[in-house]
DNA sequence: GATGAATGAGCGTTCATTCAT
DNA sequence: AATGAATGAACGCTCATTCAT
């Protein structure tokens, strides 16, 4: 947690060092992120970062969290048991680019540290942010098998497989896109693009590859 | 590339020197691969892992290029491209554990290498050995569909993202779960277990989720 | 020496920082006593200790100054040269576990800075508090020897040191003793178990551990 | 414990790096003492300093376990139970200034390491040297009061701190006296003086100061 | 005068790489 | 060619002190 000095902080100057550790922990492995860099970047002697924070890993986990949160606004995660899951994916997917506007470096950071085998302090971070995630997943596939939304002749943990991979990568892959046909300040996708896109993928996790 | 020092060494060592790299790069990103520890696991002094090689980065491309190389030589895609897809990707999930046995740390390295967000010199990986990956699946994806095999009112570029997705994960949950199985010497996998989550997952790569 | 800051402080707060200050200085070395520790419990700006001190060191000789002053009441050191020594060292230890229910940390605080040997700045506390000290004991040992309290045949200086080096061990004991014995409020000693060790020691200060 | 990297340095060289850490450990409190220091009189990279031992605290308790070892042939500590214990504090002692010639840092670093209230890691220390340092002292006591060297009407506790007190003063004179009297390459104390101080001294202990 | 944020020198430690033997 | 000791840049972190408000 963030000491009180760095609570205490303007919000222009709070702002500016959050957004620069959102960035340099996105955009680099931990153990890459160098507080040195990090501090010269937000203006501030390096020892300052540590009147703000009690240690990198601090650093880290509050850098996460600001992402964590501005995300699940967007996601809105919490009402999605009682859904339809095709619904839900089509949105879901909808909103990451949507997201991808403002929160690039928060979906990068998230996605490091959630999802990167590496991910220092992984245990700690599923411990605090994703713990049952898969399970809650299953929970919400077997009641779209029991609503009828979907097909119940196959094993909720092979739909849940099957469809946090076809869907990270579709996400992977807009991200991307997006992240490429960027300079540094503007994003302006093309979302008429994503949308057909889109379209296709669901048509895909609907209905599958085979010939009809 | 390794230097005609190592390549002159007795086949015996330098097949040790080999493994022993490949088991290291796979195991811990790079820069948790200790070239002090990898020596000393040699039976070899550290001066010597320089002589053999120009730097760490020579040592993990030259691991990444013969776990490749054992990879390939599985999958045997070069002749793949005439092929039912559908055929393929069943085939390729049951490969993927079938190589476990001997080739679980290449399979490793290279995942780590090539889809691992903090993978240095990821650049230079994909130049050397993933470029045309995408497309040529894209190829093969079209030849598919020319073929009758697979839907065509779908594009090609969308239809990858959403096979390499869900195999992708598909194999990520089948390694982990072989991994997790096994103590440190054998690996007795139960295959009928997964044999039957392939052919699930198979009917949803043709099917999709929605309710038949 | 505090600056006119502190000396124009209400009364109350004054002795708070001197209390805490003294806490500090006794129970840690010099170096392990955080300046950032010491104004949070004074409940005072980090800043703020700079306007009353001009330095640590300063803050250190203060505490050491207020904290010898406060034991040499006790020790009313300065009529004690025409006295008989065997009953001083009596009174004085007995006065030293007195003491150490209001002067625990003073006590503490004196023998850190006195005869550690690890006690920063030690030459100057030499200078400024016991320049004369072992001179003035080897004048007591003297006016006794003359007096006829005390044998004559053995060099004063030796006597000086074997005083002090069996009371001081004592004095230890005693306060370790007392330290362990207690909590964080009160300070109940078993006063006639020390009596009674006290009775026992003067006797071998008087009468050596020689067979009678 | 050294690494072997240490231990297979050049005699000469191991020697010189154990004499300087021996006396930078001996002269100054712990956290005082630096690498950077240490290695620049080593003539050594402060990296080798940790290629030769693990962390800063195993120079240190490298340094005292060499000064203990050579501190203990001097003593002979063992073979002191069934001794008088009056012969004993005699000739350790003229042995401890009789040491100084040679052992002067060891003396001070063990000192520091095991009496100071600072010393670092004391517990650690203890448990490694000193365990039953005063049980044993307290046992000896008891075996010459049986004996009749010494007198029983006083408790072996007092008679040992008694003990432990004046002679640790005693050995602190000579060693401040033998300090101050040298320059840095030699050290010729005038013997005659000392003994002269000691038997005076030893009448003390055996007699006590009263006038006879 | 009080505040508390800002500073920066300096410490212990790591590790890829070099180099003398 | 093989060795393994030597190197030194760089990192995370601490804390007495300063300074702007």
């Amino acid at each position: 947690m963030p000491k009180a000095t760095f609570l205490n902080l303007p919000e222009e100057k709070k702002n500016l060092i959050t957004e620069i550790l959102i960035k340099h922990f996105a955009t680099k492995p931990y153990h890459l992120v160098d507080i040195s860099d990090v501090a010269k970047e937000c203006r501030v002697a390096k020892g300052s970062m540590y009147q703000y924070f009690e240690n990198k890993k601090d650093m880290y986990f509050y850098a996460i969290e600001v992402a964590y949160e501005r995300f699940l606004q967007f996601l809105e995660k919490m009402d999605m048991v009682y859904v339809n899951i095709l619904d839900y994916y089509e949105n879901s997917l909808e909103r990451v680019w949507v997201a991808m506007k403002d929160l690039r470096h928060e979906y990068m950071l998230l996605e490091r540290a959630f999802f990167s085998h590496d991910s220092p302090f992984k245990d700690e971070i599923n411990e605090k942010f994703l713990k049952k995630s898969r399970d809650f997943l299953i929970e919400i596939i077997k009641y779209n098998q029991k609503q009828g939304f979907i097909r119940d002749d196959v094993d909720p943990l092979i739909i849940g497989i099957y469809l946090e991979g076809a869907s990270f990568y579709m996400k992977k892959f807009v991200v991307e896109k997006a992240l490429n046909s960027t300079g540094t300040t503007t994003l302006e996708l093309d979302i008429s693009y994503f949308k057909d896109s889109l379209s296709q993928f669901m048509k895909l996790l609907k209905e599958g590859i085979a010939k009809k």
